[in-house]
Formats: structure tokens, sequence, C-alpha cells
DNA sequence: TCACTCAATGCACTCGATTGCATAGAAAAA
DNA sequence: TTTTTCTATGCAATCGAGTGCATTGAGTGA
């Protein structure tokens, strides 16, 4: 049909004007008579006239694209936080640019690489369990583009971001396992130095405390994925201090939690209670159901989008960092009591 | 630090020669002699040039960023596929643009001017299950836009597609219940008219007669999204005509299915078979384990993104249109016999 | 010494837009 | 009528690259 994409240039031509004033016809230049604006816009309508994205951008070196890197897109909540990006961003006319880093350093790095050169006017970032320097994330801040953070924080750079109120998601958690009458509480944690693990094993144990049970460091695990969860659960469950409760930092690790558990022989939730984090569709489908925080990854996602395109079009007008915190809820289901 | 990225001139004017000299030394154009090349070369490394991808790709008219359209961010098969083509893109050097349709029509047609405004160089799509026009497909096309749909594609239109077996993966799932004992095999399906449905009936329906197993409409219904799950099944489930299989579209409803079966007091596999669809993160949790097919979802990710890139550099030299078709594999696992 | 070749580089235009400044022409003021 | 004041428009430069063609100058052959 329409072989090439007609340009302003184009119509200029065909109207025996110029193409400056057809920039400002089109773009309401309040110079420009009604007449001409009128002429020009129905042209182009009728053409099917489309601005040249990338002429524009170059021009006006503003760009309408923002990157965002995750460190896992097969992820009920990284996912969620894509969608809320996504939704937020289409509302205002961004587009989004995809990176997976892939719990992997290196990508991330490369990620970041990418997302400058595409020259995105803003980032929303994760960054991956491993991740111990920065010097990557400082380049984005050294290019002046902007930077939110979002659930998995840098310590190491100061910027804008986004988290769940983690900890106390944790607190109400174990607040609530002990309140049902737990008194052995394990912890399934990340071994990561990461905000998100430390401020919940921080709800973790002042919940403990709050109801004078002393915590017991041999009641805290590394485990967070399916192979850790595999390789560390059924030790937990074949040692001699067998806890009567696991809090799991994820709906994953909870879920085959539940299941070795079961397999082992113990009643859920008569003997052992169990707790995940996410609430993702997993927690639906288990035997009992799973009861777990709910991460609000979608609220997330909306939020952080919001305050990255507030920065970018200069409305975010608090100087310092801006901090938001996503609040959590408690989803109370079978495998408690 | 640097506060404005370096350009072509700026090298230009430091080494005191012109811009095009070295533009073309930076491309290792032959023309230009080694010692200058390697001089520009070095400058730019240690002043970090970048290339200016806005300007690069004003001039030469080539873009190295894909559209893809999904009808659904947070769901284990579409973000796995998504995985898949981030992956390949990125290992070919092209950004991903992501739309989601959220399986709405007029988000999915606002995807669309979305992708094409940013004037991608392809476009990856699945449909939304109630798109029944396809003009806006149709459009993408007609602005010269590379177009190839994977597993949800549109009968509308006559393009490049990637495609799951659906009709092989329905028949083993179904000869595999048959095989095992099942003769009232019950196929809970999407109601649209998506080939993906239509190709699993006729899969279904031919492992059937395979088997000499009528095939009996009443045991047809459409179920494939949550909330029909939970209204259909219970309905199935007190009939006086109670399937001894369930074959679903989906995972999700197999394991809501496997839900309202035990909760009706059935014995799963042995009063009652589950087999899913997808082989998604669910299917490891649910008690007993669900069996599935296999989507290779990742898989059908990369196949997608490299029949695109290669449609856009001329390297997919044959003419007319392209079908690539996935290979499912039936995973066994408690929930059949 | 002169013409010719060829390697290395520069000039100037282009991609498709935006924008400061100049200008034409009409209307208003003197 | 002349000058002033706008209003509406055009000119030309610019963003950061790429590229056809012209140009320079050293080297070659006669």
């Amino acid at each position: 049909m329409n072989k090439k994409q007609i340009t302003l240039k184009d119509i200029a031509k065909a109207l025996n004007l110029s193409p400056s004033t057809v920039s400002r016809a089109m773009n309401n230049n309040p110079a420009i008579s009604v007449e001409t604006r009128d002429q020009v816009q129905r042209y182009a309508e009728e053409h099917k006239y489309k601005l040249n994205t990338l002429a524009f951008q170059l021009r006006t070196k503003r760009n309408n694209t923002i990157g965002v890197i995750v460190p896992e897109i097969v992820h009920f909540f990284f996912s969620s936080v894509l969608a809320g990006i996504q939704e937020e961003a289409e509302s205002e006319n961004y587009n989004i640019l995809i990176c997976h880093s892939n719990e992997d350093y290196k990508k991330e790095v490369k990620s970041v690489e990418t997302l400058i050169d595409a020259r995105v006017s803003g980032i929303l970032a994760s960054q991956s369990k491993n991740t111990n320097q920065y010097n990557h994330f400082q380049e984005i801040i050294d290019n002046e583009i902007h930077l939110v953070f979002f659930d998995r924080i840098c310590t190491g750079i100061n910027t804008d971001k986004v988290v769940v109120d983690d900890y106390a998601g944790a607190f109400n958690a174990v607040d609530y396992l002990a309140k049902t009458g737990c008194k052995r509480i394990a912890f399934l944690t990340s071994s990561s130095q990461m905000p998100i693990a430390s401020n919940r094993r921080m709800g973790y144990e002042d919940a403990l405390r709050k109801h004078k049970i002393v915590v017991d460091r041999s009641l805290i695990f590394t485990c967070d994925t399916r192979d850790l969860a595999f390789k560390v659960i059924p030790q937990i469950l074949q040692s001699t201090n067998i806890p009567d409760a696991f809090f799991c930092i994820n709906d994953e690790v909870a879920a085959y939690c539940l299941q070795m558990v079961k397999s082992f022989g113990f009643r859920v939730p008569e003997d052992i209670s169990i707790c995940g984090f996410t609430n993702g569709y997993i927690t639906e489908v288990t035997d009992p159901e799973l009861t777990t925080v709910d991460q609000h990854g979608h609220e997330m996602g909306n939020e952080a989008a919001k305050l990255l395109i507030n920065r970018i079009e200069g409305k975010e007008t608090k100087n310092g960092i801006v901090s938001k915190l996503i609040k959590t809820e408690l989803i109370r289901r079978g495998s408690t009591r």
C-alpha cells in the first residue's frame, strides 16, 4: 500500500508550504494561522503521516523509552511487576525496553550497556542475587539517565527506590505463626546480603522476640531455590531439631517444602505450618493451599514506573532520594493453623 | 563524570580530522590508513565514544528493535516465550519492545500502533483470545514491517508463524490416557476458534478414534480460565455423566480441576486422571503432581525471534510463508495412571 | 620533467524532524 | 502617504551519523 512513510517535507511540497510551517502546524504552534493548521492536519491525517520518532528524538534529545532490568522473567513476582510497569508506561506514552539479566552479574552489566546505548531516558532495575559490584549502575547515573531500583535494591548506589515492606511482611507472617501456636519457626532465606533478605530477617526476629521466643540461629537456613529446597529441607526433617513451622523466602520454596513435609509423614498444618512469600499462582493449587505474604508486584511496577517518569519529566521535585514502600498483606490459607 | 556523550565530530576535532574520516575509521573502512584507523579507535575507546543509535538508525534506516505483543505477561508459557525471544534477540544485538494486550482487542490494536510508530523492524505477535478483526495486523504488513505470529496465530493473515504441535501434543496425551484405561475422557477447552484449540480438538478426537472410543460431544466443555473452572467443573462432577479423565487446555485449569475432583471425594489418578498443557511451575507442586504436555515456550521464543531476524536481515530466502512447528513432549506425573 | 595512478582524506549532502531568526505583507497608527 | 506593528511564513542551521564524489599529494613509469 503506502510504500514509504510520508514525511513533513512531502506534506510541505504537496501543500506548497515550507517544512517548518508544516512542523509548527502539526504541533499546534499558535504562530500558524488556523486555516493552514487545519489544512496541514487534514492532509496529514488523510495520508497517514506518522512522526518519525528517530528523527524527533535525535533533534529534541527527548526519548520516551524506559529500560527495565529484571533478574528473571519466568517468575510470578517479576512478571507482575513488569505488567505493572508496562501498564503505567503505556498510559504515559512511554515504551519499555526489557533486559533479562537471568541472575547473572555479567548479563546485568551488559544489559546496562545496552540500555545506555539505546539512550533510554530512564532505567528501572532489580539487581541479580550475586551482584556485588556497582560500577555499572553508577555509570547509568554518570550518563545522566534516571535510575529507580525496585524490590532488589542495590545498597551501593544512592538513588530512588521502590520496595515492598519486607520487614512488616515478615513480622506479620511470623507473628501470625507464633500466635497460632508455633514455637520453633524455621526461616528459609537467601544467603544474599540484599536488603530484602536482611529486612525480612529483622521482621522474623522481632516477631519472635515479641512472643518471647529466643532466636535460634540453627533454625535459619539458606534455601531460596528449587535445588536448595530439595537438598536442605530433607536434612532439616531428618534432624533431631524439627521445626513446627517454616517461613519461606518465596512461594516456590514453600511449595516444595510443603511437598516434602507431607512426604515425610507430617500433617500440614497440624504438625507443621508453612508460609510463603509473594502470593503467586502456585499458592492456590497446593494441598493445602499456601498461606503467604502478598507482595503486590503489579502495584510495585506501577509505582516504580510512575516515580521514574516523574523524575524524567521533572515532576518529582524532591531533591534527595525518594523511597516508596509497598504494603504487604498476609494471605491466610490452609497451610497454617 | 562525562557530562555529554562524545560524538564523531568531537573526535574529528580532537585529532584534526574530518568527521567522515572518523566515521570510516570507526567502521574499518579499507580506504582509511591503518595508522589513522588505530589512532581514531584508540581515542574513541579512551574517551568512551558511543555510537548514537538514533542518528545511526535515522541515517541508515536500519533499526535493531523488534516489537513483541503478548496477550498476558504474568503467565508461565508467555513469559517463557518472552525469555526465549529476549535471549535470541540479545545474541543478535536486537532490542525488544514489549506490549501487553492483556487479552483485549483494543489494547492489541493500540499495541500495534505503538510498535509501528516506534518503527520497529519486525513484530512478533500472539493474538488475544477474542480478536476476530485483523486490520491492525494487516497494517503491519502494509507498513512493510516483518511479522511473525507465535502460538496464537491469526488465521486471517498470511504470514510466517511458529506454533507448537498442538495436534500431536493433544493426540499423545489423550492416547496415553486411553492406553492407561480411561474411557470417558473429558476435554476442557477454549471457546475460541483459534487454531490452538481446534488442532488440539482434532488430536483429541483422533486419539479417541484410534482407541475406538466414540467422540461424545457432551464431554467437551468450554473451560479455559480460573473462573470457568470453578463454575464448570463442579457441574460436571455433580452430573450423572462423570468422566474418568480430564484433558485440560492449560495447567491452571488442570490444577483447579485436580483440586475440585479431590474435594468431591474422587481419587486421582485411580478414579479420575487429569492432564494439563504447558508444563509450568504449578505442575510440580500439586498433589499428585500433574501430567502435562510440555510446550517448550522458551524454544518457541527462540525460533520465532530467529525467524523474524532472518526475515529482517534477508537471510530467510523462502518466499512463501514459513511455518515452524515446535515439538511437544508428554510429561508423565502422578495425576494419571 | 610530465602525465598518470592510486591511496588517503575532506567536502557537502542526506536522513526527518525542530527552532531561532529573518522577512513579506497586511493592517494599524501617525 | 509613511512608518510601525503584527501575523504568518520561510530560511537555514542543527541533532549525529553515513556516503558519493572531489581533491590532495606521493609514487610510478616513460
